[in-house]
DNA sequence: GTCAAGAATCTGAGATCTCAGATAGAACGA
DNA sequence: TCGTTCTATCTGAGATCTCAGATTCTTGAC
């Protein structure tokens, strides 16, 4: 990859961009290590900020500095994935609400559209463009509401169970996951709070309803 | 204050710990200003394990990298204070739930023991002991839980309001605070998840409910 | 006395150096 | 051929150097 250019103070916030995309569209294998000099090689710079990104990943629970000298990416447990659902029950729904009164119409076309995106990705089996339409629909409403602090809480947890989610889809094929998108674009055109609630509740659900116990890996 | 001696590896987490509790107990005023090389300087490394951790304290809204040149305590606006309001009372009547089958007998104790102090704090209008021990109190709660992303979620709230409360506090005397942690121990003790929940969205409305609209800064 | 221009200082950010611990692979002995 | 040990390499972490931008203080002109 070319060396991200940016002017000063810049470089440090790019390359957390860059690995962010990666952990929400699951581009990171569980288990997968990571290095400040490969990725610092990778994107052209030094490992300085490097390290300062995969510190604040490692703070938000994307990876795990482990013991010594090894960055890892953890794999997921029943635990953990209980953890993450429940939260994600607690947040979104609420965050999707809180967001309603400033969808407009142009937000609404936008969502629309990534939708359409959706429903290509999953015809085609194109797991990596289903995984970005998706975080681009939920996170278009839920950055639409003011509350930019419960947003950055629920893209903590879309960083831990991304890579996890992408095994899953990977051990499937995608036209088995049914878009649930439509009844909450309906719900934020009727302004219906319950309705959305519910809309989204079942998005959860579905995505991560249709894992097994017996999906997680050893844990190690 | 003395060097941080640490083999390895803790000298980042150490000045993060300690500057955690400084937030977390209103220590930070808001609006103030903090440089790598004093935080350094005053805790005996270089600047470069308090830039990592000052790094994460941004990635959690507990500091903000203000433009250029200047990493500044963040003043509280309107909106924020009630975005952050909005997700304690989301979380944390759950995450005490998730803890309920966790708590036994020596926790139980230990929470009364925490409690007495507090009683004590708010007698002699100390603080800076209130809001250690306030924080004790729920934080021996929810880390009772297997809940841990739950229980991170929450601590990053409690980062950003910290500093904040302490200027509400400071501006009243601390008898006007009622303890609601006696509902909170003996719901625990009756194993009564609503009762529960009603008891910690009481202490979360009861703190942060005696703040006018006014008592907010300037937000510059 | 007031205000503006310039210099000195401060500060965050990136790069580089170094070290210690950990891992993996090679080599040697049984 | 297998197992143990030793070494070479890799990696995260702290320290130090440097730079550019920003702030602040001084100074000088009006």
């Amino acid at each position: 990859m070319a060396a991200v250019v940016a002017p000063d103070g810049l470089v440090r916030s790019s390359i957390y961009e860059v690995l962010r995309q990666r952990f929400v569209t699951g581009r990171m294998a569980p288990g997968s290590t990571l290095s400040t000099r490969s990725v610092a090689l990778e994107l052209g710079t030094s490992q300085m900020p490097v390290r300062e990104a995969l510190g604040r990943l490692a703070a938000e629970g994307a990876v795990e500095i482990r013991s010594k000298r090894r960055i890892v990416v953890p794999r997921m447990t029943v635990q953990r994935f209980e953890d993450l659902l429940r939260c994600r029950e607690l947040l979104e729904p609420e965050a999707a609400v809180a967001a309603l009164d400033y969808i407009d119409a142009a937000c609404l076309a936008r969502l629309e559209l990534i939708d359409e995106a959706i429903g290509i990705a999953l015809a085609n089996n194109d797991v990596d463009r289903y995984m970005q339409e998706n975080y681009n629909f939920h996170f278009t409403i839920y950055r639409s509401s003011p509350c930019s602090t419960m947003s950055q809480l629920i893209e903590t947890l879309w960083l831990q169970f991304g890579p996890y989610m992408r095994v899953v889809y990977d051990s499937m094929h995608t036209v088995l996951l049914v878009d649930q998108h439509q009844l909450a674009v309906s719900a934020l055109r009727a302004k219906d709070a319950e309705k959305l609630r519910g809309a989204i509740r079942a998005d959860i659900r579905d995505g991560m309803g249709l894992i097994g116990v017996n999906s997680f890996g050893t844990g190690s």
